[in-house]
DNA sequence: TCCGCCATTGTGGATATCCGCAAAACGCGG
DNA sequence: CCGCGTTTTGCGGATATCCACAATGGCGGA
């Protein structure tokens, strides 16, 4: 568990306790007393969570929410609130939010969905690294080497692939074997697997 | 889109109204006077989805869905309240809950929400039977085509996964042959693509 | 007992895949 | 201009996959 829980609330008390009790649980914690000021701030790399107030002078919660979604932020959310409404609520959390917490909640409670948060974060992370890797390696393939390697996944044999591009069947076999090299993978059932195992294009 | 809409509301005036509504946008329904009535009709094909009211004599919506998640239930489910709150409408999303409304409400919106439910579900029922083909496939295999298959699938050559299970490589070639047959793929390649595209075992 | 299914095996032949070694042509960037 | 990467091709040899045809033995159910 490696991120932080990104506390944007333009009120100091709750700042101060949320960052308290976070800390009596082993999470660190960083604040920011409004949405604007987090903004300048942030960056796509923070780590963590994202425990959001509604309302703020300023920019609001929700607004802020949008705005790092646009962002293509993927820090889980957490909305906390005095002042919230059931539409308010659904709507944040069909947009994907993590949680909607309204105040006064109990501390236990409060700090066990940010922990699981920060766990969401943490597995997104790693999926996401995943997902990269592979999608940087495809990048790395040639243009001939992605009509090649379509083939393949479709089943066709070198010499079908090699009457179908008009080239010999010895070259299939060079553009193969480049691929799996720089897939990474030993056969056409690994780069199957690799390619099948994740929302890749 | 072939569901129909599962309404549970102990309000004649609101089961009526909403009948009403939904034949208007061409959505036929179906309406019951509590959880209880509901149960004693429920069946696990049931398609389309459902609009549950919170309040109710007797059990409850919320105690409802929780009933019905235990079945099986995959029907998408709109939690329909004039008396609701945050943690409840919360609660209820993030166990899957499709979507949760305040009465009163605008007709337009309500309509085009129980429409998004049932294409939903539609989805979810393909999604579903094109996996429940797959096991049915996986569960005509012999305990010795698993074994083999497996070994197919981490890209083992016959040579190897003979000596593996101390068995003719001719062995080896029969059984592959027979798992292909029964798989209904031509090769091994397309075998790891299907058992790749979902979540199986 | 008979039959169907499963697991196993062999033979021989055909096709598919893999690759070292070698070579040529083209385009791009330093 | 030169080096490098890409694309292409051929040769020869080895290994892998596929399968028709044929056969045997064990097990379970009618």
């Amino acid at each position: 568990m490696t991120g932080i829980a990104h506390i944007v609330d333009d009120d100091a008390a709750i700042r101060d306790a949320l960052a308290w009790l976070l800390r009596s649980r082993g999470v660190d914690s960083r604040a920011w007393n409004s949405a604007e000021s987090f903004l300048v701030d942030y960056l796509p790399d923070m780590k963590g969570c994202l425990i959001l107030d509604i309302r703020m002078t300023g920019m609001s919660g929700p607004e802020l929410f949008d705005r790092l979604l646009a962002l293509g932020c993927t820090m889980p959310t957490l909305f906390l609130t005095g002042h919230g409404d059931i539409p308010l609520a659904v709507n944040a959390l069909k947009k994907g939010a993590f949680d909607f917490i309204e105040k006064p909640c109990n501390d236990n409670d409060l700090a066990t969905r940010v922990i699981a948060a920060l766990q969401l974060d943490c597995q997104q992370r790693s999926q996401a690294a995943s997902t990269a890797s592979i999608e940087t390696r495809l990048r790395n393939l040639t243009s001939r080497e992605h009509e090649v390697m379509e083939r393949i996944l479709a089943g066709q044999y070198n010499k079908v692939i090699a009457a179908d591009l008009n080239i010999a069947m010895r070259t299939v076999e060079v553009h193969r074997a480049r691929i799996f090299e720089k897939m990474n993978v030993r056969s056409a059932v690994e780069l199957a697997q690799l390619l099948s195992s994740g929302q890749l294009p």
